[in-house]
DNA sequence: CGCCTGTACGTTACCGATAACTTACCAGCT
DNA sequence: AGCTGGTAAGTTATCGGTAACGTACAGGCG
């Protein structure tokens, strides 16, 4: 009497209800803490539950509620990227916060697989989705496709879709970045940045273009190079310029790429001249424990996420239809000392 | 004619189906290229499908069937930490590879949410688990919780339960680095490393003392710092160490946080001694940019997931019982020279 | 005693999809 | 015409759970 039924057959409600001798329905009340059943009744349902270590399942239970799956989809190019897995980290943390969990997509950066993946997870169920754009052809995330599934994307502003989103401060943190290096006296900053395609790329040089112009310095082309790219090539560019007989004396880099190509360019060059300031969009770690200081921008990846988030629970929750909202995370500039 | 149904009430079959004036049933087919089926019909079908935008439900489907959910629940203490988003991306890569999905559960390191987790998990019905313990504590993981669901153990080894597990070989790594350390002529090396009580710090000590007992050098407990904590605790350690009269000639440290302490209190120290050498387990980002040579054990963690997701779906695949296999993922000893 | 109210359950239908079975229809053959 | 066989559909039951409704019985009250 002690043996458990048929083991590839998962336990149900039924059986539950069968070895009390009552219904499903007075099982179901007594999980859910529901009013309609006698505490005597209860004590025994609940008993025999954790005796058989029944379970319910969720996935039906959604299917009859129509309820919501408590299921929130997260889509990111690259979840290897530091930036991605704390945004992941901020997203988890308010979905537990609801009572839901997170389904994960990578899309490796290739805008079909995002649209795959997004298609997958929309068959799944899930509740809302955060994305990180692939690319900036949205349509795949539009209201025809998606129903009445909330979409928050992270790090990139909607195009031609009209969809909350999370942004990061990169014009105003650029801007502040390269304001630090003129306050420093700088007149001639170079700058290695992104193509101008990318949303990042393109805010991030307008705080650079805008910080010189405030201090009426005009922007010299030989001190820009736009790149798409890894360090190596933001190397080779930062090499470049500090090769000009009137050469930047700082360098202002767009991200982390762009930061440790800079590093290695600087670090190359002969120690006699007048040193090089830097700065830098993305903190770095271990900063400190370079030999050269370090001015960068930072901001809070996980707080992306717990916007992005937030942002969609409110509107699931709420019943009017809410305007598209666009929120943005502060940046702060860090200055990094030599250690000693 | 033209107007969708009420959008709070998503598409379902049936909508399509009458539309076509054919039943659910000849949908279904066409959807999945079944045959008993004119080709003429699925063509009208496919057509409606695809202009009304309508995306099967595939919970409803899994209920039917009863097969898998093509879902993989992944437990991890800590996103954030580099070496678990490694792992998630590896897991992920595979399962990717089967047509699943990865769902997501942070546990901040705390058995009980573990615990709460790996429940809310099972109750959606995944498929297998990946669990990154967070405690020695498995028995909410033993066969009677989680009644046929495959789970994979990553980084531990199952305590008290008979389940799979991918290690990283923490004993062989250690090893190699502290050879290393004393083919340089080393015989005084100091070792900052993790309490015993974790399988990992407890491997990793076996690695560097038997490297010594096979060098013929007895482990002195002064160059012996074993402790739970981040990188300030492990620099105060270093510090004390290289403060003795005789202090090691070079450190061994058994992980990254360690290993930043140990560079710091490297970078404290006076110039004017003989040059301190560092060996540690895992890598260090710009570990080339720092000015001092430094040996790391170098892992992939990726493969880490990759292997734990493998075993799950092969358990899945196989009708068989199999026996609780354990997969050791090899590390590789980096020497990150200085700069120039 | 009849009537009403409230509680504690059981019954039924249904969520969205599919497996298994059944029916309708047509061509080809004797 | 009658039979057979094959294909293309429709019908029904089902997965595991829940909402809505129905029912039985207790007690209160005039």
């Amino acid at each position: 009497m002690n043996t458990r039924p048929d083991p590839v057959t998962p336990l149900t409600m039924r059986d539950v209800a069968e070895r009390l001798g009552v219904s499903t329905m007075t099982v179901s009340r007594a999980l859910r803490g529901q009013r309609g059943i006698g505490e005597a009744t209860r004590q025994r349902v609940l008993a025999e539950v954790a005796a058989l270590g029944y379970r319910p399942n969720k996935l039906a239970r959604g299917l009859r509620t129509g309820g919501p799956s408590e299921l929130i989809g997260l889509v990111v190019t690259n979840l290897a990227n530091p930036f991605y897995s704390q945004l992941a980290v901020g997203v988890e943390e308010v979905c537990v916060r609801y009572g839901a969990r997170v389904m994960l997509g990578s899309t490796s950066e290739d805008p079909d697989v995002e649209r795959d993946v997004v298609t997958d997870l929309l068959e799944r169920g899930v509740d809302g989705l955060v994305v990180v754009p692939a690319s900036h052809d949205h349509s795949h995330l539009g209201a025809e496709r998606l129903r009445d599934t909330p979409v928050v994307l992270a790090a990139s502003p909607p195009m031609d879709i009209d969809v909350d989103c999370v942004l990061v401060d990169d014009f105003g943190g650029t801007r502040a970045a390269c304001r630090r290096l003129i306050e420093r006296g700088h007149r001639r900053i170079g700058f290695l940045g992104l193509p101008p395609s990318l949303w990042t790329g393109s805010e991030r040089f307008r705080g650079y273009a805008l910080a010189l112009e405030e201090a009426g310095i005009a922007v010299d082309e030989r001190y820009v190079s736009r790149h798409r790219g890894d360090s190596t090539l933001a190397r080779e560019a930062a090499r470049a310029m500090l090769a000009l007989p009137d050469h930047p004396t700082a360098l202002l880099t767009a991200n982390n790429r762009n930061t440790v190509g800079a590093l290695l360019a600087l670090r190359d060059r002969p120690d006699d001249g007048e040193p090089v300031a830097l700065a830098g969009f993305d903190d770095i770690e271990l900063a400190d424990m370079l030999h050269l200081p370090l001015t960068v921008v930072s901001y809070d990846a996980a707080e992306v996420g717990r916007a992005a988030a937030s942002l969609l629970f409110e509107r699931q929750r709420s019943t009017a239809p809410l305007h598209p909202r666009r929120v943005t995370i502060a940046t702060t500039l860090i200055d990094h000392p030599v250690p000693r």
